[in-house]
DNA sequence: AACTAGACCAATTTTGAATTGGTTTCCAGC
DNA sequence: GCTGGAAACCAATTCAAAATTGGTCTAGTT
């Protein structure tokens, strides 16, 4: 494998499969390069594409990442995790998250809505829980994307990293069921539909649902 | 004026006076002890008074206010302030605020609902133009508190202290008019018996037509 | 008992170096 | 002349260590 792999779906396909990641962040670009064997430029250029097609993210001085990327300077956050409930956590996003979805609906342009729906279909074509996870986590920051408002996109990434990292302290008990996933799916696509639909209230409404299950499938897994 | 002050009325006036403040931030407690002549002891004793009282704010590693402090760590926020409108910042505070209020009036204890009937009291008591946006400042942070989530709390402070930076670049084009305050402070006791009667969704209502109408007034005054 | 003085702890901010994506420049090779 | 690679440089972020500040404890003094 030292020899140089040369055509660029060898090259999008090296960079997906996750192993120049270290925990959905990639290699720096620099290095990325090299271990390629290829010029800065060109990684560049493949790497815009795949930004451009929803499949990494980047961002200025943090990275290149296979999934949305964390919040940025977690300086309260960060101590926050400690004293903070999933309790309070589900709380803000049962307010946010509808919101959100709302003014996507509203506000959302027609490529992000043909990509939202693809987003969608990720979810249900997920082969194992961590797929469907990944897919489910890329869904939800799209729509938050959509919203065209960078502060409902930074409360969004504070709370998404918020919730990972008291995850992290909770022992990652999240388990799902099959009839879980398949319920899940079928918000997602109920979502999505009013989103693209331009249906704000809609939209708002489904997203409440949604969460309002994913709160009863935590309550029911922890008291 | 260099001799000590000695009871503890003088101190209390002196401090809350603003002369030993530098923009709403009161000076160090070790400074502040030796200005006014007395022991870190005694003057943390009268703080913790006034603190009780509501009449001033601490947090740790930051300092003692006069008003409530301003968020930790603007890491993100402080970039955002550059291209941040006016129009973004009431759409997210339009959906917080009256999910705040509605959890306030849920949670909030006995002691807070007096504090909180005081505080709107001071809002109609505001001898001159300064002195209402700063009892309304505290009014509203006071509600954010009641809400017994530190996820909202937090929210809430970074989403203050965001229009405050935007507010400094726009150019402070505040300038209430009489008959603005007076709807104004109408709209806040419908807010504080709304929450004081532990009725939650006239208190998110009541906090929603209060956005509502800043928000008209800040478009009238901006096209 | 109340107050003072001082040392020490804990949370936050601040500052500067290091990291990383973004941009420009220059240059070789066709 | 144009394309692509290489390097330098720019800009945004993170990280770590020092400085700042409120919180706590102990001992001593009146």
């Amino acid at each position: 494998m030292t020899a140089p792999e040369r055509s660029a779906e060898d090259l999008r396909a090296a960079i997906l499969s996750g192993d120049l990641a270290e925990a959905d962040r990639l290699l720096p670009e620099r290095v990325l390069a090299q271990r390629l064997s290829v010029s800065r430029s060109r990684l560049r250029g493949i790497l815009d594409d795949l930004a451009r097609e929803g499949l990494i993210f980047r961002r200025h001085g943090q990275g290149t990442f296979l999934k949305p990327p964390p919040a940025q300077a977690m300086g309260r956050l960060g101590v926050l995790a400690r004293r903070v409930s999933p309790r309070h956590l589900m709380e803000v996003r049962l307010e946010l998250e509808p919101a959100v979805a709302a003014h996507a609906a509203e506000r959302g342009g027609a490529e992000d809505k043909a990509l939202l729906l693809r987003l969608m279909e990720d979810t249900l074509r997920a082969p194992d829980l961590a797929g469907y996870e990944r897919a489910d986590d890329i869904f939800h920051y799209k729509i938050a994307e959509m919203a065209c408002n960078p502060v409902f996109l930074t409360l969004f990434e504070e709370i998404r990293s918020l919730r990972q990292a008291t995850d992290w302290t909770h022992a990652r008990q999240s388990a799902l069921g099959p009839d879980e996933i398949a319920e899940n799916s079928i918000q997602h696509g109920t979502i999505a539909n009013a989103i693209c639909a331009s249906a704000p209230a809609a939209a708002r409404q489904a997203m409440r649902r949604h969460l309002e299950q994913v709160a009863a499938s935590l309550m029911l897994r922890q008291g």
